[in-house]
DNA sequence: CGTTCTGATGAAACTCGGTATCATCTTAGG
DNA sequence: CCTAAGATGATACCGAGTTTCATCAGAACG
């Protein structure tokens, strides 16, 4: 703790004088210049000036891609929700930074777009994985590159808003509600739409009967 | 036709450099140059260099946002459909600029950046009017995000496969395709998942009277 | 016809982000 | 003690984007 990294020094003067002076105004000189440092080292640790405000994102899309990977036939789904989950706990693992880096990114233009930028390789990730998952069912194109958008869009819904109240509340429950309700939209659009199915029973049937080849079918397919 | 308009010059010079000799290796002296102007006047014309290649995004980010709004109390389907079908005329209506830009684009990281900035604009005028069409009904928020990007997502894949072929079919007839599906998942997302339906009969109820029935629930609520 | 005003262009200087190069310093290891 | 390697600083350079001023063409007006 008596000397923090060079690179936490560098992102802490960066955050600090974008937070006092603005974005445009803070050249990387003066970065430097807080942290101690020369222009030169700046950009030995940071590839640019905003590299600074968005340090891990490497990291962090790593950590997904090993999740999605890590997962195996008929447990895809648990591996989307996982690895939502991971990226959303990064941020709530650091609030401080990530609502300092809210506020930022909301004014500043140059921000916003390097933000969305980086928002497009996580869907990229999951559009890659939902894509073999789905592939060779119909339209499994169209539907992985929906339900990743939906996916990502779903992350960035309730990490926008717990980021808005201030990282107050508990941002999981949300973000399963959401996942679900994403899950439970794509999964059901797997059976075409207007296919119609019909059920017959003998009326002879037991209701005993009944309710157990309903329980069969429904759970057929799936592990849980 | 004689004398071409600075800007029109202006477009094509940066375009065939671009191609020629590579996005980071053209300067903007070039491209002044090739168009027969100075560097000043490039940059009265466009606010930066990429500018050149996305000349006309705040012209069409009007139309959709004008369609948008034209829209009154429950065509909101047909605003959305419209809008996006807009856009993707006016790719198709200059399909050898969009090949062009679209083989740019994809060797060049800054304009790929540039482009999703763009999207994400459209994505934002989309999610803003169905959030207002949706709003009061549960997850309101959540379920504009989510169809917004999906929306969106589905008008890109669509472009992206027409540009893939080298615009040789017609893309209208995908996008139609795809647009239905996103408004039936969305449409039959509004009424909860887990809810239970059980539709009973007197056993002495003729088939033409329960026939009636269903057809009567069918089209009850839809006017088509 | 000449004057004047305006809008468009060009020229030049400047800031700053980003890269490359070289010198200097530190430090581990023999 | 010496040396080699890695980290840092200093400097020069390129190019995007901004600003300012000069110039020039043409329209308006007397």
């Amino acid at each position: 703790m008596a000397t923090p990294s060079i690179s936490h020094r560098l992102a802490e003067a960066a955050v600090a004088l974008f937070d006092e002076n603005g974005y445009d105004e803070t050249t990387v000189d003066d970065i430097a210049a807080r942290a101690g440092v020369s222009r030169s080292t700046f950009f030995r640790y940071y590839r640019s000036k905003d590299d600074a405000v968005f340090p891990d994102h490497d990291t962090l899309l790593a950590a997904v891609d090993a999740r999605l990977r890590a997962s195996t036939a008929g447990t895809a789904i648990a591996a989307v929700t996982d690895a939502v989950r991971i990226v959303l706990t990064h941020y709530v693992e650091d609030a401080d930074v990530s609502l300092r880096r809210y506020r930022l990114v909301g004014r500043v233009p140059a921000l916003r777009a390097r933000e969305i930028a980086s928002v497009a390789r996580y869907q990229r990730l999951f559009r890659e994985f939902i894509g073999t998952w789905m592939a060779g069912t119909p339209d499994a194109d169209l539907r992985a590159e929906l339900m990743s958008a939906s996916v990502v869009a779903a992350h960035n819904q309730v990490l926008r808003g717990w980021l808005r109240a201030g990282g107050a509340h508990d941002p999981f429950g949300p973000l399963d509600h959401a996942l679900r309700y994403v899950i439970a939209t794509f999964q059901y659009a797997e059976q075409p739409k207007d296919q119609i199915v019909v059920a017959a029973f003998p009326s002879s049937a037991s209701p005993q009967a009944v309710m157990e080849a309903v329980r069969l079918h429904l759970t057929g397919g799936e592990r849980r």
